[in-house]
DNA sequence: TTGCGCCATTTTTTT
DNA sequence: AATGGCGCAA
């Protein structure tokens, strides 16, 4: 029996399943088959250790992730073990505080979990009472500094402001926390917060929790805060044994508070914790592991890993230069025709890219192409405007303390509840010491209540407040389906998104969505509903069944892998990301994410970077990532980044009025060679350039360009020699209009690439 | 009270 | 390029 379970694997594997209970580290390079060891782990507790799995707790990244070890765990054991706690930190925690909800101080039961669009909702309530001006204070930065505190542990108790700035998010902080709590309202970082601070107050429930779980495995333990490793320590005791796995490369998090020193914390705390190290990779050929150690060598906290495989050789990689984005989107659409043409399937590839506006360029060559994709994150399902306002109505109805929903549809559709009438009700409620939804059913149930409305406003409040009562009196007793169509009906909210445009019937379709998410399930309660909406990953939905190329951002990547990958917009200031840039530790993050990228890929890997972006509308020549060079030139196709780097500079201060044929102008648009939906062309667009050199096209296109700019005005010219007082000599890369002003890209050996206003720049013409 | 149109500002990554 | 905030007209 002990010989299925651990067979299989290999040495440094065997070693982490087996181990005996106690502290330990597995430190898990990409590929290594973490997976496989956290389930084989749990598998062997359960049947070679006798440990019940109501003994065990399994913490997860991302619902997938747990769905995916639950699944792999039934096929080891053959069948479902009974009371096995596994799920992410936020739903562990979520399903904790609900049970323990009399317990806790400022929570009833039925508290609603607020989404970042509720939170900010808050946050500028909170800056209007207290009188603070919201272009200084920006609403973003203030939740951005109150989540830094939750996941530092933090309350506005012991919160110590160091300055003005400081001072203010204190206080906003402490508004905030207040108004979380009025609306019987939780965030995501309370959910983890909450829960250790109950633990804290209450040793007696913490006990019991210590009781139970005596084994507690950890995934992706690179990317825990400090809230969730003290929530690790309170549950692990002194009895408990933690089994974490991680890989402080992979730590791409550290804005949402992970903290990789987690790791050197795990050592502190417990010094007889054993480590064990996974080198040996299963997904990637040699090739692609060297690259990708390559670039990740160069950070300075990197810890020496031999990352390994079988599958010695493999092809090369390939950077590319486009002209623009949508010519790399084309281009990445032709190479992954050809891979299919070669024999992949349809779902091999991945496109990643750092930010998520730059899938923009790539769905709409992939419409244009007539190539399925799925698109991961951008506008988040759950996060558009008719979920958002569906889901509140749900809300208010489980929980009529979330003002904030509330108000979100207090008149959505307009129902004549206009901002004098909202501004009066609000204050009435208050007076009557009820939050706004409690005070709608009273007025709706009682004819005597005393009220200061006119004829107009009462109608529209009393129908409101009679249709929430209705809702409220039929969620007791009906599926939440049902409850959702009655809304839906009551509201007439079809007609109210329908405006006679595509958008509306994609609204509508987006509704009928989220009615298909509630089912007709009689058993699954509003309460579970709710939760499980609000505490879903883009991620999590991704079935590889379909046929079709995966689009996602570099996080969103984490934890998957593909044959084919394509890494695109690699160029400065957006990987690294131009916000990254000042800060040694923020440039490691985004190498690290590279890296991350890098090694999702098991056969091919794809790099290609842009001449010229268009950011806002207007475009800039890019220059291509560093971190480009630091990929060995011996595991490139062709010639070596560096040398790219310099020539696409060099290259740029020759392209302006003498610009070569090339291709690659963009076409104007709806030039573009139609017919692209037979069959029988699958090549409907034509591609500035292919991977694949000998089949780069001769160029078609010769259609006059419009000129981009009109130089006619620019006192500096592209090639240009230019002194600067403190960057000393440079290249004009380019320089055009731009309001009064003339905007001069230039090009310092040495330096970097910088843009100046041409007035202040004080710049001298050199030659 | 609603709805439209103009203006300004924006994008890093997400449980 | 797109969204939100704001002012004005109906």
């Amino acid at each position: 029996m002990g010989m299925d379970l651990l067979h299989s694997l290999n040495p440094a594997q065997r070693d982490a399943v087996s181990a005996t209970p106690g502290p330990l580290l597995v430190v898990a390079g990409p590929g290594s088959g973490k997976t496989r060891v956290l389930t084989h782990r749990i598998a062997y507790l359960i049947r070679e250790m006798g440990v019940s799995p109501w003994h065990i707790m399994a913490v997860t990244f991302t619902n997938k992730a747990a769905r995916e070890m639950e699944h792999r765990i039934e096929q080891l054991l053959d069948g479902r073990p009974q009371g096995l706690h596994m799920g992410t930190f936020h739903a562990i925690c979520a399903r904790l505080l609900r049970r323990e909800v009399d317990n806790l101080t400022h929570y009833q039961r039925d508290f609603v979990i607020f989404d970042t669009a509720d939170q900010l909702q808050v946050v500028k309530t909170a800056l209007a009472e207290l009188r603070l001006d919201d272009k200084k204070f920006p609403p973003a930065k203030m939740l951005n500094g109150i989540s830094t505190a939750k996941n530092d542990l933090i309350t506005p108790a012991t919160y110590q402001a160091t300055n003005y700035i400081g001072e203010i998010t204190r206080r906003v902080y402490e508004y905030y926390q207040l108004a979380l709590q009025t609306n019987n309202a939780m965030d995501f970082d309370d959910l983890l917060m909450q829960t250790v601070l109950l633990f804290d107050e209450r040793p007696d429930v913490l006990q019991k929790y210590q009781h139970r779980y005596h084994h507690i495995l950890v995934d992706e333990f690179q990317d825990t805060n400090a809230t969730q490793y003290r929530l690790l320590r309170q549950l692990a005791g002194d009895d408990n044994s933690i089994f974490a796995v991680g890989d402080s490369d992979q730590s791409i998090y550290k804005w949402r508070g992970a903290d990789y020193r987690n790791v050197q914390n795990f050592y502190r705390d417990y010094p007889t914790a054993r480590t064990i190290l996974l080198e040996q990779n299963y997904r990637s050929t040699q090739v692609i592991l060297d690259a990708a150690m390559g670039v990740i060598r160069r950070n300075a906290d990197h810890m020496p890993k031999k990352l390994f495989t079988e599958r010695k050789g493999g092809a090369k990689l390939i950077v590319r230069e486009a002209y623009n984005e949508s010519d790399e989107a084309n281009a990445v659409i032709d190479t992954i025709q050809d891979m299919m043409l070669q024999g992949y399937s349809g779902n091999a590839c991945a496109v990643m890219y750092r930010t998520n506006a730059q899938s923009r360029a790539l769905e709409e060559a992939f419409i244009g192409a007539g190539m399925p994709y799925r698109l991961v994150g951008a506008t988040q399902f759950y996060q558009r405007r008719e979920v958002k306002d569906v889901i509140a109505y749900l809300r208010v109805v489980h929980n009529p303390r979330d003002a904030v929903s509330l108000g979100r549809v207090l008149n959505v559709p307009t129902r004549g509840i206009g901002q004098a009438t909202q501004q009066q009700f609000y204050l009435w409620a208050a007076g009557l010491g009820l939050q706004p939804a409690e005070a709608l059913v009273r007025l709706a149930g009682d004819g005597d209540l005393q009220h200061p409305f006119t004829g107009r406003a009462y109608n529209a409040l009393h129908t409101f407040g009679g249709q929430l009562t209705n809702w409220i009196a039929l969620s007791e007793h009906v599926a939440v389906g049902d409850l959702l169509d009655a809304i839906l009906r009551d509201t007439r909210y079809q007609a109210h998104l329908d405006d006679g445009t595509d958008e509306g019937v994609d609204r509508w379709e987006n509704v009928m969505e989220l009615r298909g998410v509630a089912g007709s399930d009689e058993s699954l309660s509003l309460s579970d509903f709710l939760q499980q909406v609000a505490l879903v990953a883009e991620t999590d939905n991704l079935d590889n069944a379909a046929q079709a190329t995966t689009l996602l951002t570099l996080h969103a990547a984490k934890g998957l892998e593909f044959p084919i990958v394509f890494l695109t917009g690699l160029e400065e200031g957006l990987l690294p990301h131009s916000r990254s840039m000042d800060s040694e530790d923020e440039l490691a993050e985004e190498r690290r994410l590279f890296y991350v990228g890098m090694t999702r890929a098991k056969d091919r890997l794809y790099l290609s970077h842009v001449f010229r972006r268009s950011t806002w509308g207007d475009s800039s020549v890019a220059v291509p990532s560093r971190f480009l060079n630091d990929i060995p030139e011996e595991l490139l196709e062709g010639g070596g980044a560096g040398q790219r780097r310099r020539q696409s500079i060099d290259r740029a201060s020759t392209w302006s009025d003498t610009r070569p044929r090339t291709g690659l102008e963009r076409r104007p648009a709806g030039s573009q060679p139609s017919g692209g939906t037979a069959p029988s062309t699958p090549r409907p667009t034509t591609p500035a350039f292919s991977w694949d050199a000998d089949r780069r096209l001769p160029k078609p296109n010769p259609a006059p360009e419009p000129r981009r700019e009109r130089p006619a005005t620019t006192r500096f010219k592209t090639g240009q020699k230019v002194r600067h007082t403190k960057f000393g000599v440079g290249t004009v890369i380019e320089s055009k209009i731009n309001g009064a002003d003339e905007e001069v890209t230039v090009a310092f050996p040495g330096i970097g690439i910088k843009r100046l206003a041409a007035g202040f720049a004080g710049l001298e013409i050199i030659g």
